[in-house]
DNA sequence: ATTCATTGGTGCGTACTTACACCAATGCTT
DNA sequence: AAGCATTGGTGTAAGTACGCACCAATGAAT
């Protein structure tokens, strides 16, 4: 009876090579796969995976095996998209996808009188860094941040958000110039791409921190200058924007589903909420002064 | 974990439009199905059948589901056929689906000279009287016998069948004219078609059998003239040609297998069998005699 | 070379799923 | 209209599969 359940555990232990990595991407025990491919070589008279350095690898005879996985997983996926694509009620759990920062400083008051107003969708903020795949379902609507259209994704690209220089009140009074420093990311060069467009074209970057958060509070603590989000600096007390520092217009601000997932109430109603929201802060956004 | 395994149900229960009759073509009892389509509704959050006029159908929501259950039973048949195509062995279970009446009366000594000959392989014969599924790996050869080209099966047309008119010796001598019977179908008619191609066209049906080997007896105890497989009626004891009564060339015998199986060296080694097995029977299928 | 982490396999107790009942409800046949 | 067959649902006991251990083996890092 579970026979279509083993091509879960073929595709998990084709993609992760281990069978606790297989065991952990099905959220079960390791030894419940050990013993569950045990049991598949035996129905099948063959063997499906054999160890080669390490790492399990599918048998001539598993391939084929392998490949009805996959496709049998992308029958699935499309089939529970379509299914909550044709969901008419306005109550069950609905996920969107979008970046920390975003949810945190731009979009929590929001969201909070959304989930007011409709209080039978169970709204679930998916802020893994990783963009989500609509396409399994890993959310109902992603908010994304990038230059690039979306593959296959419907939706609607809004404006582009403004970064620009920022760091605490009295950094650069305090500071002299030759001591002056970038507050970068990890993989910065000295004196990287964006340094170039800022006001501060010579100044080289000091403390790496990959963390958007801790980075902010980097410069809140004076360590440095930050180039950040204006919805982010410019409402946070503590920090300022550097005199003539002009608001630089970054990437894109899409609001995306899946084609599948569309029409339904749900999700139209979010998508939306979203649109409007986001517009109604495009001068916050865009790094405008807000008495203009 | 058993996630795949509920779209088995959802396919059963699609086909069947019953509980019980989804258990019985899962083999498993049918509060199974009836508890786990209840966990897969609840797990959903939505309904995926309704019951209408007494029968299960699938709701808005659940046709999806349906449609991707159907993909990914195409795609697991598929890769289970693959997987039986790349078997290098010349070991385990080999399914041969074949009418019984060539079974018993034409290949008996032939498929037990296979066996000996290859004592690791499991012979399987499958004499369900419906044309066994390829695709669904119900069978891994089958001897077709049909006028209609197959499908997408690969394989040989050998050459048609004869079937004669038979009685028991002494049937015409002790019957007046008037009082010949024909045995035949459920369905036939007083005089179907079959019968005008024969010696007595005019004789009327009388006992009407289904089954070919209870209508050989009827023939054997002398309760009509049979139109029978010269295969059969000639190595039979007991039934003799009727006089003038020649052999009338009938459907073709065709020797199949899928395309993704047909390199295997398993299918291939009976394929060749059976088709040598038959060509050398070609005088007694044909109804020649076996002296010319 | 040694330590450490990670791998897959196995015994054991538990928890879950299943089959076997029996049940009420519905539809068909006589 | 009444009897019968078939339907889906539920309680209970048995069977199975699971997670948690612990194990030896292998590879990586110090």
């Amino acid at each position: 009876m579970n026979a279509w359940d083993d091509y879960r555990i073929i595709l998990a232990l084709e993609r992760s090579g281990s069978v606790r990595g297989a065991a952990q991407a099905l959220s079960v025990n390791h030894a419940t796969v050990s013993r569950r491919l045990a049991a598949l070589n035996r129905r099948l008279d063959a063997a499906v995976f054999e160890r080669i350095e390490g790492r399990y690898r599918a048998t001539a005879q598993g391939k084929p095996l392998v490949a009805g996985a996959l496709r049998m997983e992308e029958a699935a996926y499309a089939a529970e998209r379509e299914m909550a694509g044709l969901d008419q009620s306005m109550s069950g759990r609905l996920t969107l996808s979008l970046p920390d920062v975003v949810a945190k400083c731009l979009l929590m008051e929001d969201l909070g009188r959304f989930c007011h107003e409709h209080p039978d969708i169970e709204l679930v903020l998916h802020t893994s860094h990783s963009f989500a795949d609509l396409d399994r379902r890993e959310a109902d609507l992603v908010l994304r941040i990038s230059n690039h259209p979306p593959d296959h994704l419907v939706g609607r690209r809004l404006f582009k958000y403004a970064r620009s220089c920022y760091c605490a009140p009295h950094y650069l009074a305090n500071t002299a110039f030759a001591r002056l420093r970038w507050l970068g990311w990890p993989d910065d060069a000295d004196r990287p791409e964006w340094v170039q467009e800022t006001v501060f074209p010579d100044v080289p970057v000091g403390m790496r921190i990959e963390d958007p958060m801790v980075r902010h509070a980097a410069a809140l603590a004076g360590h440095g200058l930050i180039f950040d989000a204006c919805f982010v600096a410019d409402r946070a007390a503590g920090l300022v924007r550097v005199p003539g520092a002009l608001p630089i217009l970054d990437r894109d601000i899409w609001v995306l589903t899946h084609p599948d997932m569309k029409a339904a109430p749900k999700v139209a109603v979010l998508f939306r909420f979203l649109v409007e929201a986001i517009s109604l802060k495009r001068g916050l956004i865009e790094g405008r002064p807000a008495t203009a």
